[in-house]
DNA sequence: TCTTGACCTGGAGCCCACTCCAGGCCTGAC
DNA sequence: GTCAGGCCTGGAGTGGGCTCCAGGTCAAGA
């Protein structure tokens, strides 16, 4: 009975992914390191994986492609020393991340317009066609 | 030489979608009415189906999936009476727009967090070790 | 001891939104 | 007239990101 780690499924709960999304990441390379197992070969997540977990989620949350994720990953696996390229990768996705978010605000924005005409429409129902 | 509409080329530049992409929309239901054919087939889009395209990419660029856009073609289609109806979409799409974009600039902080911790790094690098 | 249920693996399946043929027709410039 | 090139259709293929399954192992409570 040792009581290193969470279960996948704790693991899962924790950070609001499934245990199969969990194992597609670690299998796609998206774990800093492969999560320890017990004797019987069940994962074992210690709170470092989990905060890992958490960061990849919101690079994926913010859509930032996996193969991207896995480039990051690779990175911050091979140690100190490339902390440059890192960078421009965060810096990268901020720039293609606030590209979309304008993009979206402004569509929203036409839809809000639109919204306003339906909202007009059915306030005066009887005189839209006087 | 009937000077009516734009080939499926020239709406696909104006709308900055593929023909693929307009072939596909049409037969998926997302235009509001079929496109008109010449003799020999072709489509001719007129000023009206361009108008259109460009307001159901701005509902898909929000990330509005399809069957939606379907949905709300078909209202529109269908003529005066369901306005509120629409409306209801419209608004519904909106609040997941919102949710969304909240998210997205909240884990965009958590990064630019990051990003700012390798820009200290980068600043003093023989200090980081100090 | 038994049995329930979590976990394992490799691989197939699924959903979405396109994207790309092949095979054929039409048109317009030369 | 001819021929390059745009358009047509139905249908297959692609890529991304999971999601599910079969068949098997293992641990802990009744």
């Amino acid at each position: 009975m040792d009581r290193t780690g969470l279960t996948i499924a704790e693991a899962a709960a924790e950070t609001g992914l499934t245990a199969d999304t969990l194992r597609y990441y670690e299998r796609g390379g998206l774990m800093l390191r492969p999560i320890p197992r017990a004797a019987s070969g069940h994962r074992h997540y210690a709170e470092s994986d989990l905060t890992w977990i958490r960061l990849i989620t919101k690079l994926r949350s913010t859509g930032m492609p996996i193969r991207d994720v896995r480039r990051y990953t690779e990175l911050c696996r091979a140690g100190d020393g490339n902390e440059a390229e890192r960078l421009d990768l965060l810096r990268a996705h901020r720039q293609v991340v606030l590209a979309r978010l304008a993009e979206v605000q402004d569509h929203l924005g036409a839809i809000d317009y639109k919204i306003g005409l339906y909202e007009d429409r059915l306030e005066r129902p009887l005189r839209s066609t006087a």
